[in-house]
DNA sequence: TGCTAACCGGAGACAGTCTCCGTATCGTGG
DNA sequence: CCACGATACGGAGACTGTCTCCGGTTAGCA
């Protein structure tokens, strides 16, 4: 890639990413274009469509599950607060931007999703949360790891949708949580 | 109003319901008009944006919460069962269209909705719900009719966007359910 | 039947998405 | 160091959807 197109792509996504905070997913691209000072020509054939655009921006946010992940499985305590450690990160994570929440759980089960491989990291890291309960014979019979991200993405996208606390996003958790651990 | 007026204005709310069925909430309110035999104006006169037809669409669904909380309610079984009865009402009740679960839970916090005294009527449903059962002494303590709309509200929406079918609900609304009783 | 208030609906302003293509720039090979 | 081909830039504009304005039409009453 030439230079200049480097120093364009990374200057869109940079900018894509503050706007998307700001503004939602839904933000005007051609708004993002603007920003970024180049042309909505430019954007567009970097990024032929909004999801290849949320896709790069989400490049850097993988690292951050991985870890997120780790620091929830050194949490000491009972199964239930494991579980509601790992849902507040997970909350954390996939709230990336105001549309975000359903963004990510929709595309859970799409094999043809833009951001397919991103979801997979969620849903692995999930997965290693999931393992270590059901190895300590904590969860119910018939939890799984994509019921675990499609409620905690469900309370995700309504705390999203209605502008929900952090404090009042809890209590869902917890009867999510409740309703898992055996 | 004038008898065309009304023609017109009834047959825009029929034409609309099958529209956002068929394509969502986000359908072409054009479409809608030149489905419905009108002009753009005539529907925009009527309906001054797309919430305010809404609005007129779920006016005859208002009577259908009623009997889904009734038929709910005379549910004979454990209270676990009676919840979730009434959870799988719920969730058809507010599938009307894709983008409606979504729609409709954002607005149940919001004294601004367009669609807020549609949102009471399911509120004050669920409440009969939760009444019934906090009286039996079945529920949680914290658990409240909002963290339950929510919550249902959410598996909804997942349901919605990720289209899974009723077989997929089922198992997170027990989760849910599972959650919320003693 | 004639009048007037109410209603109709198309033209068009505006905003957002995305494409096309002439122009400008990079960076390499001579 | 320069010239040239490959690559990238970005603005003009086509297209779609939302919503408004207003000239023309019509219902319904006297």
């Amino acid at each position: 890639m030439r230079a200049d197109a480097k120093r364009n792509y990374d200057r869109i996504v940079e900018v894509a990413r503050v706007v998307f905070r700001e503004q939602g997913y839904d933000a005007s691209l051609d708004e993002v274009a603007k920003r970024a000072g180049v042309g909505p020509g430019t954007l567009y054939r970097h990024f032929p469509n909004r999801d290849a655009l949320l896709d790069a921006i989400m490049q850097s946010w993988v690292d951050r599950v991985d870890e997120a992940a780790e620091k929830a499985l050194t949490h000491e305590g009972s199964p239930r607060d494991l579980l509601l450690a790992w849902f507040e990160e997970y909350v954390r994570l996939i709230s990336l931007h105001k549309g975000g929440p359903a963004k990510i759980t929709s595309a859970l089960g799409d094999p043809d999703s833009p951001i397919l491989t991103k979801c997979q990291v969620l849903t692995r890291a999930s997965d290693r949360v999931v393992d270590r309960l059901r190895d300590e014979g904590a969860l119910k019979d018939g939890v799984d790891t994509i019921s675990l991200c499609r409620l905690v993405g469900g309370v995700a996208t309504v705390a999203d949708q209605s502008e929900l606390d952090e404090a009042a996003v809890r209590p869902l958790l917890e009867v999510v949580a409740d309703g898992m651990v055996k």
